[in-house]
DNA sequence: TATAGAATTGACGTAAACGTAAAAGGTGCG
DNA sequence: CGCACCTTTTACGTTTACGTCAATTCTATA
């Protein structure tokens, strides 16, 4: 009983039926990966982790366009810092026949955490940068006394 | 043969024979953890890896001068960034008898590339910044709507 | 002497997000 | 038929900077 996932007759260079189209209902896991620049490892590891639920047929993962979504809002999640964990958190709340306030608000309170979880950062960071440009400079003109004044003893 | 690190009759509370007079010549694992607020543990650690070498009385570590400037230049350096690594590779290019041209060379080509890291880092974070608050603003404004607006139906 | 407070070494645990084999099953094409 | 690809599961490895016991020893003090 092997679906099938696109009309026959097209199938593209060497590869298995999968054909450039896009906008298809099911992807398998190489395509999922080359759209979103993630590695099969990756996606695998988010369905280990209870982030995906791809479809199957048979053993072979088949992802859809709710897949894409989620997807997405972990790609989105993982760029401002969450972690895998509290991604699931949030997604886990979803409920499609609700209103998701609490998942909404949830999500919220997150943010706001993770907000000033960055801002810390970034002071941290442009301390860290100050500090270092001193360094720098400091280190400059070490450099330079020991270049440029070799005169008291045998010019060597 | 245990080496007199103070002068006797001064004991102070209930600990060993460790006086608060500050500017001792040699400070016991826990003092130094306290004045540099690192652990213990971290202490050993970074003995571990090299980039400390105390002395011994016995078993015991004893910290010198020379050992809190080393640590002073490890926790700059961890604050601006370095690994440890980084840390160890520039010290172990210190030589008191000479010029340490290599040394500040390498430290001056080292803090370049962090530099740049940081800076990257710094827009990454801006940007995390960025679409964080406007996911935010998204979903407050999901809750608004979902909050200000059940006047389709019965008010509960 | 009993006890409390330092100190020691050794070694496994942690966090996050995958990387990297390894061994095997399915499939269309020439 | 067999190769070239795609896919699967299992499971250990990686990285960094320590944390956290555990078992033991040393020392001074009450």
């Amino acid at each position: 009983m092997t679906m099938k996932l696109v009309s026959p007759g097209e199938a593209a260079a060497n590869t298995n039926d999968i054909p450039a189209e896009a906008g298809e209902e099911f992807v398998r896991i190489g395509e999922m990966a080359k759209k979103y620049g993630v590695t099969l490892r990756t996606l695998r590891f988010y369905e280990d982790k209870g982030l995906l639920n791809p479809h199957r047929d048979g053993s072979t993962r088949l992802y859809t366009r709710r897949d894409k979504a989620r997807l997405k809002l972990i790609l989105l999640g993982r760029k401002v810092g969450f972690s895998l964990r509290d991604v699931k958190q949030m997604m886990d709340l979803y409920d499609p026949t609700g209103t998701n306030t609490k998942q909404l608000r949830l999500a919220l309170d997150k943010s706001e955490k993770q907000l000033t979880r960055l801002q810390k950062q970034r002071a941290l960071i442009d301390d860290a940068i100050g500090e270092l440009s001193n360094s720098m400079s400091i280190v400059r003109q070490m450099l330079v006394e020991r270049t440029a004044a070799p005169q008291a003893s045998a010019a060597g």
